[in-house]
DNA sequence: TCTCAGTTTAGAATAATTCTAAAGTATTGA
DNA sequence: TCAATACTTTAGAATTATTCTAAACTGAGA
């Protein structure tokens, strides 16, 4: 998995050893939602962990150079989504758990103009389930 | 000011001093956002003022009861509208502030069902701003 | 007025995240 | 190859919005 090198490279990261492992975890090309918690408890199954504040950092350097999505969703955690097209969320908020919904499944045919001075930075659409 | 009397009554809140001085605060006609913490700061001028639980037991009891419209947009704080109605919001990440969208200058005109076993219980639209 | 379930409260507890500063490491230029 | 340096990682402390707890208080009905 050299590719996960190349992005960080490509993104003026150091390829250390821990943005390598938590890279080839996230860019795998499997979209996935994560926290900072999920992610450090998924690596420390990994012989060689990673600390908590290093997932938080990765997480936030990943995501200034939008090689994730961050999404405030939940005042309990913050997700980030692999997943950078646009797309939309499903959200349950008794469990607590993300679905992308496909782009083509949401239609916004009439959007208003930002307020003066300001722009446009994302939309994101929610759907909060219930069961 | 009655009238925040009788919505809680309607609602089957006892009218405590303190429900009545939130209440007389946020039902006053004009549309607000409000956080924990703003709102606690604004009573703290009264001369009687309402602890910072209390603040929190009222806002989610008002939201229980559908008085208040919780809004989870920003890790950091949960704001509450007191504008019920279908509406969506423009969000300044930078500023941390809030705004109203009028309900008809948005138009979703395709939504993904729901998933098996799921309902659709809020459909949220918040669009980001940035300078 | 008396009683009691419902309410308020101060302060402690919780938990995600950020901060700090010290130790470790990748990269560059010689 | 090696030293110098800027970038990274890390443990643990700090921060902060929110929730919890248990004791005191109060509104409403009898």
């Amino acid at each position: 998995m050299q590719k996960t090198k190349e992005i960080l490279r490509a993104n003026n990261l150091r390829p250390t050893k821990q943005r390598v492992l938590i890279g080839n975890f996230l860019f795998d090309g499997v979209d996935k939602h994560v926290t900072a918690e999920s992610l450090f408890k998924k690596l420390s199954n990994e012989q060689r962990g990673v600390s908590l504040a290093t997932v938080y950092n990765t997480l936030h350097e990943f995501c200034k150079k939008e090689l994730l999505n961050k999404i405030t969703i939940d005042t309990d955690k913050v997700y980030f989504d692999t997943n950078i097209s646009l797309h939309h969320h499903f959200f349950s908020d008794k469990e607590k758990i993300l679905l992308d919904i496909k782009s083509q499944d949401v239609k916004i045919s009439s959007m208003p103009n930002a307020p003066k001075g300001k722009k446009i930075k994302k939309v994101e659409l929610i759907i909060h389930l219930e069961d």
